[in-house]
RNA sequence: GGGCGUGUGGCCUAGCGGACAGGGCGAGAGGUUCCUAACCUCUCGAUCCCGGGUUCGAAUCCCGGCACGCCCGCCA
């Protein structure tokens, strides 16, 4: 309701300024503050004052004369408040928000039909996923969610470096290490068993004699020539270890939870000819040069001082003619695309924009999503060092401290539910890593977080079981009220003028404005406004749970409130949904 | 050295041109015969990094500093 408020107002504004004669290049739209009864406001009148030649609450005052309410719906009045123009909304958009949020699906926007390609985490399959790289499995999955849910067709790719030096170095040291000389892995899962060879091989590399190392990295070049001569036998060795290693790492992310819908392969854009294919055109570029036997790009004069090597001088390519190759098939199969990438890869990101739009490709389909790196306060996680903290581990943690508080909280329960053995262990996975995605998806992405236990699993306020609270207590009520033989009325039978207590209202304002906040996310794919949503909304309902009885209202108000309580539980669920925590609907 | 990003009460964080800078943690005081107290109410606490500038209006935009982070491989 309110982006259809919103287009009204604009209009009002618009047709106001249109009757004074007034330009009407900025209309001066604005969300006003809390302690304003207004859903919109404008400013405009700032800025006209000048023109018009009268102090801005006198032009204001002539805009607001200008308009009436009755000509739009969702306007219920129009006042000023010194310069301010403020539009009060009209029963009616109560009325068609309490309607509208009775679908379970609120918040859904029209499908687009547009398709995109979301493409995140995207690790190197080397080992075990560490909290180093948490931040983009869960931004990532948060933000196509937030797509999905605003009506694109949403992908989710990780895209597999399986063609690098790493894999070779890994599939060598498979190959050349016992299991018996190796230690105990650290979790009975692939990605644990398999680093331990990762991690020998690496060592044997760095502090072996040099004949072992010179035979070993024979051998590693045997398979990256292999590789990159599209020898079958190579790639099956490779794709053993690559596929192994994967398939552990993939149920780690499954546990966020975090899932794909293709694992696109490097190897995919060399076997298939589009790497040759795509050199080809890059030599053929005004920027390309061949210096110092090597083919690069000059792409100084697009702002990015550095050169980017596009063919080796041995004549083989590079990940980043292969990342080239990868975006070029991205933009032959999809509308849009979507990178997840850390800050580490910002400047790769800059050439690859800049490389494709030298392509000829329209780079304005293309957006590049960066995040700051998770550190320890002891400094940066390496799989290859064994340092950091892995993802599992933070997992196991979040559950076990979010048992014990559930177990601490099971005495002084007020509710006489009986939650048995399989509700504390349900509750305990669902705050507890709830908790973890929901710290990581709140903040804006561009700052950096230094990772600390503690903070990370604050279950209290201003967290993932804050505002899974509200969606159990929500849940309670609508459940006693069935049981008691009051069922949600259905939509058309409402009527919001009965919402009349001011906290009531306040929290149907607030769902109304859901639509739009997943709108916002999705334009800026800024997914942690979502979760910014999600607090003010949780405000909003326990306001009005303290100040609004349902169960025990007077029959004319129960229905109303019991439907308040239905929107507001499909609101606060998708949300989170969306966000990719569970909601509880008992905790 | 250059490029990019970040800098908001003791700590964490929202806001990123408009109405007194919102929250949370913390500290203190209260609230449960009533739909879950993982909740609510009240109190304490801010030179919005510093200095200039633009604007009717700046935490927000511009310029110059400072601090921190990331990057600057024929690695991935």
């Amino acid at each position: 309701m309110f982006l259809a408020a919103r287009r009204v107002v604009e209009d009002a504004v618009e047709s106001a300024l249109d009757a004074l004669d007034l330009p009407a290049d900025d209309l001066g739209i604005e969300e006003p503050p809390e302690d304003v009864d207004a859903i919109l406001a404008s400013s405009v009148a700032f800025r006209l004052a000048g023109e018009v030649g009268a102090a801005p609450p006198e032009v204001a005052a002539d805009l607001a004369a200008e308009i009436d309410p009755a000509d739009y719906e969702y306007v219920g009045d129009v006042t000023t408040q010194g310069p301010y123009l403020n539009f009060l909304p009209s029963n009616a958009y109560f009325g068609a928000t309490l309607e509208a949020a009775q679908d379970d699906e609120y918040g859904r926007l029209d499908p687009k039909d547009v398709s995109v390609a979301v493409e995140h985490t995207s690790a190197n399959p080397t080992g075990p996923v560490h909290v180093g790289r948490a931040r983009n499995p869960i931004i990532g999955d948060a933000l196509a969610n937030v797509l999905d849910f605003a009506g694109y067709d949403v992908d989710r790719h990780y895209y597999v470096n399986d063609a690098g030096r790493q894999m070779a170095v890994f599939t060598w040291a498979y190959e050349r290490f016992d299991e018996d000389e190796l230690p105990e892995p650290e979790r009975n899962r692939a990605e644990y068993d398999m680093v331990r060879y990762y991690r020998r091989g690496n060592t044997v590399l760095e502090d072996a004699p040099e004949d072992e190392v010179e035979q070993a990295e024979a051998e590693i070049q045997s398979i990256m020539q292999g590789l990159e001569d599209g020898d079958e036998a190579t790639y099956d060795r490779v794709s053993e270890v690559v596929d192994t290693v994967l398939g552990g790492m993939q149920e780690c992310l499954a546990r966020l939870p975090a899932d794909f819908d293709d694992f696109v392969k490097e190897t995919r854009f060399m076997r298939d000819g589009s790497t040759d294919d795509l050199v080809d055109r890059l030599e053929d570029l005004e920027e390309a040069v061949y210096d110092d036997e090597a083919w690069q790009l000059e792409l100084d004069d697009h702002g990015i001082e550095k050169n980017l090597v596009f063919l080796r001088s041995d004549g083989t390519s590079l990940y980043a003619t292969r990342d080239l190759a990868h975006h070029e098939w991205k933009f032959e199969n999809y509308d849009r695309a979507v990178t997840v990438l850390g800050e580490d890869h910002k400047l790769q990101a800059e050439q690859v924009r800049t490389t494709l739009e030298l392509l000829g490709r329209d780079t304005e389909r293309l957006d590049q999503v960066l995040y700051s790196y998770v550190n320890l306060p002891e400094g940066k996680m390496s799989t290859r060092d064994g340092t950091g903290i892995d993802l599992d581990d933070l997992l196991d943690e979040a559950i076990d401290r979010a048992r014990e508080e559930v177990e601490d909280r099971l005495d002084g329960r007020l509710r006489n539910d009986n939650l048995d053995d399989a509700d504390v262990e349900r509750i305990a996975h669902q705050v507890g890593i709830g908790a973890v995605r929901y710290d990581i998806v709140s903040k804006q992405p561009a700052k950096a977080i230094t990772f600390e236990w503690d903070r990370a699993l604050d279950f209290e306020a201003q967290s993932a079981p804050y505002v899974q609270y509200v969606h159990a207590r929500a849940c309670g009520i609508l459940g006693e009220a069935r049981e008691a033989g009051h069922d949600v009325p259905d939509a058309g039978d409402l009527d919001a003028d009965r919402l009349d207590v001011p906290e009531a209202r306040r929290l149907l304002a607030t769902i109304a404005r859901f639509p739009a906040v997943i709108e916002g996310a999705a334009e800026d794919q800024h997914p942690h406004v979502v979760a910014t949503y999600t607090r003010e909304f949780a405000d909003a309902f326990n306001a009005f749970y303290r100040e609004c009885p349902v169960l025990d209202a007077d029959a004319d108000k129960r229905d109303e409130r019991l439907a308040l309580v239905a929107a507001a539980r499909h609101t606060v669920g998708n949300a989170l949904g969306v966000l990719g925590v569970a909601a509880p609907e008992s905790m």
